[in-house]
DNA sequence: CATTAGCACTCTAATGATGAGAGTGCTAAT
DNA sequence: ATTAGCACTCTCATCATTAGAGTGCTAATG
């Protein structure tokens, strides 16, 4: 535990070192009104660094905070930090402006936040735990070529070609897909299984490929998020040389990490946040990335979330990661009914 | 015109230097068999110099090939360039192992490309001049909310909520689908404006939001494109700073810009290559783009292309945009019949 | 007349020396 | 417990020096 005055001052360099990038020694500490003289504050620090929370670049410089100056700053932080009424209006009104689809509000939500937070922006569409079927339909293309259209509850289309084995009719087809509309519509890939009902071959074969397309949409890990505001983070000089920023780059192009990296951090409640080597990654030992869920709890979900120089406006990024994670909820729900 | 040697000499140097990325010697240059003296070389490079297609970093560096010295390669280059039996086979075996949708087709040539050629792939869907309607579907979501589904000739879904003023049934919605689909599938947006038939005024509002969409489809301008391979290009050397890399994400990023820098390029057939300066944007003034079409001509057709920066394989770059384009076009055609 | 050997010249990039400035840690006084 | 004072350390910018790369020019050559 530190003392309060330790606090504070751990409070000051962080912020002072967020804002300007440079070390921040004790001069300047102590011109912030605390009412001590820099002699103090060195001799405060020297126990902070001892404790961890904060070192030296080099002897004659001033200090920066640890990873684990950070987590302290941070847990104090998250119980109080909101956005102002103003913001937090004029970002629902931004939402309320455009088309009513959930492609739509993740794009926004990803530009609205990478906007403010002046980093990257993750957003993942939501998902929902297990795919109901809505709606059934079967299209001819061409003689032995159909495009299977599936609704999903939550109005998303999912769609896939199929090569039958016969020709059929485009009238068939659509007496087919109304009889497996009725027959299917509202149960998950589990329950169509499940249902012994009697299908022509054709019919089989569509729902085999139904089936596939339906359990793709389940399944614990997020969708590839949309990603927004690169163009912010590689301002930051820390991204100056630009190996760090093709590692990164690589990190965010290989879907495969991203998408093992998301859920790992989101088992649980609230927002996460990992702060610099916290990170599995290496490439990711001086990022944070901010990360919360949104949606309904065992229905939907998806996630959003910054990332960012460790050196970041946690004060900032954090309330507004949380509020559109609010918002996207709500947004969700809406839809979900 | 240059002489015989001279492009030979001029063929050399951006060569070695597009391998090397270091300003060329003479001696360099003498040792690859030209059976003439570095002096002679030196001589030569003075005159290619004087016309422009060389220029010197410093008094006492090599030559690095201009803009114009590119220029002048390139057009020797693009007749005969062509991938290997081999690279072609193995390209279109890729394709052959993916779904058969235009978005798999699509991402896959920009990671293919970008894979490629060791920097940025731009890749957009396919899109038709004028979009044709297959079929229409209303599924019914909650009481006034209901989901137009529109089919596409080329298999393209488009979908949009509609808030009906009255509450309609499912059963309701469905004959009105029906009706609406036999009445105007494989027509236009124009041409379903221009018939005149009656509708219910659901049906009519339905229509509207139909239209609309089916405008969307249309118009000069390309799709967003996919973008792949960010990763290898910033390894490039010239993206050290993270200045440019920074200024050519905005550029990216903001949809816009992108959008009206596509198809300016592409009035005309066959592959467009933009050589630094010659690019409008001042941030792309160290950059290529290599561009071309592909689809079917009057009737569909995307944008296939790579980015880097001027020092590119163009010897490598311009066959592999070419043949992927191929490629996409003979996908296209097979799904629009 | 085209070519080339020879050479002086220029410019870069790496290295090291120097000094100012920033900020510290410690000591001793309050 | 706090703080003034001060020696100490390290960085960073500047400058000088030097090796090396590659040139352009001149004069000689077949």
């Amino acid at each position: 535990m530190l003392t309060r005055r330790r606090d504070r001052i751990l409070s000051i360099i962080i912020g002072e070192y967020v804002s300007k990038g440079v070390p921040v020694s004790s001069d300047v500490v102590a011109r912030k009104g605390l009412g001590v003289s820099p002699a103090t504050i060195r001799n405060e620090m020297i126990e902070l660094e001892e404790e961890g929370y904060l070192v030296q670049p080099h002897t004659s410089a001033g200090r920066i905070p640890t990873d684990k100056g950070y987590r302290h700053y941070i847990e104090s932080l998250m119980s109080y930090a909101r956005l102002s009424r103003d913001e937090q209006f004029l970002i629902r009104h931004q939402f309320h402006q455009v088309e009513r689809a959930v492609e739509e509000w993740t794009r926004l939500a990803a530009a609205i936040l990478s906007g403010m937070v002046h980093n990257v922006a993750l957003v993942t569409l939501p998902k929902p735990v297990e795919a109901r079927l809505k709606h059934l339909e079967l299209v001819s293309l061409q003689e032995l070529l159909v495009l299977l259209v599936l609704v999903l509850k939550e109005a998303k289309l999912r769609q896939q070609m199929v090569t039958l084995e016969e020709t059929v009719s485009q009238e068939e087809l659509s007496a087919s897909a109304r009889k497996l509309t009725s027959a299917y519509a509202g149960l998950t890939a589990s329950e169509i299984a499940a249902k012994d009902l009697k299908l022509t071959p054709v019919e089989e074969q569509v729902m085999k490929t139904a089936f596939q397309l339906m359990r793709n949409e389940e399944g614990e890990e997020y969708e590839e998020p949309y990603i927004d505001g690169l163009r912010h983070m590689l301002r930051q000089p820390e991204f100056a040389s630009s190996d760090k920023i093709a590692a990164i780059m690589e990190m965010l192009e290989q879907k495969s990490l991203l998408k093992s990296f998301l859920p790992r951090v989101l088992t649980g409640e609230g927002v996460r946040v990992v702060i610099g080597r916290e990170n599995k990654e290496n490439v990711m030992r001086d990022c944070s990335v901010i990360l919360t869920r949104y949606g309904i709890p065992g229905e939907v979900g998806g996630a959003i979330g910054v990332m960012g120089p460790t050196r970041m406006e946690y004060q900032r990024a954090i309330p507004t990661v949380s509020f559109l994670s609010t918002v996207m909820s709500e947004l969700v729900s809406e839809l979900y009914g």
